[in-house]
DNA sequence: CTCCGTATAGTAGGTTCCGACTATTAGGGA
DNA sequence: TCCCTAATAGTCGGAACCTACTATACGGAG
C-alpha cells in the first residue's frame, strides 16, 4: 500500500467541511471548535493554512472567490473538486477500514515505567488517573448536552463516544496496574549493575538469566 | 508547564538505553527493536540521529568514543550525563503522570464515519475488526512467549501489555458499533442541502434543527 | 471617549521529522 | 569462487509542523 500523499488528517477535516459548503480557512478552524472536533483534530493556524495550499496543490481544492471585508486581511474561500470529493470518501473509508500504528506518549512512557521505582510509579498512575477520570466526566458532560439533549444526531458525535470510551479503557487499566503495584503483585525486579551489562532479580524461583 | 525542550519520546528512548550502558545510535536501533519496544517508540534512523544530536546539545548525553572497524562508518558511542539521568526520571515521571491530546487517526476518521453510508460504514468497521483481532493474538503470542515463559519479568513489557487492553478496548467498541448500525439502533440522519446550509432528518419526533 | 481585551484573518521563520539513498562487510547458496 | 542478499552505519534534502507574530475591528468598562 503506497503511502498517501497527503497523511495529516486536518486535511481530512477540511475536505469534510467543504463538502458542506465552501469555507474560508479561519472559519473551518472555528467551525471544527464549535462542533467540538477540535478534540479529534489538532486545529492549528499555522498547520491549517499549510494543509489548504497542499490541498490545492493536489487539485483536491480549489479557491472560488477572494473577497476583502473593509481592511481586514483578504479572505480566500475554498470549495471541493470533483476528485475532492471521492478522494474524501475514500480516505474516510481506508482510514476506518486499516489500523495504522500510533506511539501514544503513554505507551513511551510506561516502557520505563521500571525507573520510577515502585512508589513514585505508583504516586504518577494515582495522579493520571484522578485526571483521566475528570476528563471522563467533562466529556460524558458535553456528551450528555449534546447529543442526550437532541440537539445533534448522535451519529455526528460518534468520535466523541469512541474517544470516551478509550479513555474509560485506559483508567481501567491504570487503576488496575496500580492496585497491582501497591499490592505487591506487580513483580518490581531490583536491576543489578554486572561487568557484562545488566541481572535483575527473578520473583521467587527461575533463574532471571538473559 | 512550559514546554519541553525535547518532546520526541524517541529521546525517552535513547535516555533509557543509555541507562544501562552506553551505545551507539545504530545499536540503539536494534537494541530496540530486539526488545519489541518499537511497537512503542517510531524508530526510524533519520529521526534518530537527529534526536541525539539534540540531546547532546542540550547536555543530557555526550560522546565518549568514535571507534571505526575497518572501513565501515566512524561510529560514535554516546553515554548520558548526570543531568541526562536526572531529566530521563522526571520526564517519565511527567509522561506518566500528565495525560496529553494525541489525535489518533481513527478518531478522525469516524468523525466522518457518516460520510460513508450505513453499508459502507459497516463494511469498514467489520474489515477493522477483523484485522484488530488479528493483532491482538500476535501481541498475546509475543506476550505468552517472552513473559509467560519467564524469560522476561513482567514489569519490562508492562506497556505491551497496556498496548493489547486498548486494542482490546477498540475492538470491542468497533463490534458494539457495527451491531449498532446493523441493527438500527445507531440512528443514520439523511442530511440535506438546504438554501442557509444543512438540516438532518430526525429519528422520530423532535425536530431536528440546529 | 478612550483604553483594553477579544475576535477576526492570516504570515513568517525556524525546527523537526522522515523517506530515500550511499557505502561497506559478512554470510550462504549454486 | 562468485553473486546476491541481509546486516551494518549513517547522510541528506525537502516536506510538514508549530510557535510567535502582525494588523484590523469591535464591544464594553470606566
Amino acid at each position: 500500500m503506497a503511502k498517501r500523499k497527503i497523511s495529516n488528517t486536518l486535511a481530512l477535516a477540511v475536505l469534510g467541511l467543504l463538502q458542506e459548503r465552501s469555507m474560508h480557512p479561519y472559519e473551518m478552524a472555528s467551525t471544527l471548535r464549535e462542533r467540538h472536533k477540535d478534540s479529534s483534530f489538532k486545529v492549528n493556524s499555522g498547520s491549517l493554512y499549510d494543509t489548504v495550499e497542499a490541498l490545492v496543490r493536489h487539485g483536491w481544492i480549489e479557491p472560488v472567490e477572494t473577497a476583502r471585508d473593509g481592511r481586514r486581511p483578504e479572505r480566500t474561500v475554498y470549495a471541493p473538486t470533483a476528485l475532492g470529493q471521492d478522494e474524501f470518501v475514500r480516505w474516510v473509508d481506508e482510514l476506518v477500514r486499516t489500523p495504522v500504528a500510533e506511539y501514544p506518549k503513554f505507551l513511551a512512557a510506561i516502557s520505563y515505567l521500571g525507573a520510577l521505582g515502585p512508589e513514585r510509579a505508583a504516586d504518577a498512575l494515582a495522579g493520571r488517573a484522578a485526571e483521566l477520570g475528570r476528563r471522563v466526566e467533562e466529556t460524558s458532560a458535553v456528551l450528555a448536552e449534546t447529543v442526550g439533549s437532541g440537539r445533534v444526531p448522535r451519529l455526528f458525535m460518534i468520535e466523541v463516544e469512541c474517544a470516551l470510551h478509550a479513555w474509560e479503557a485506559e483508567l481501567a487499566w491504570t487503576r488496575r496496574t496500580l492496585a497491582e503495584i501497591r499490592d505487591g503483585s506487580l513483580y518490581w525486579p531490583r536491576v543489578e549493575r554486572t561487568e557484562q551489562g545488566w541481572t535483575w532479580s527473578a520473583p521467587a524461583a527461575a533463574e532471571g538469566a538473559k
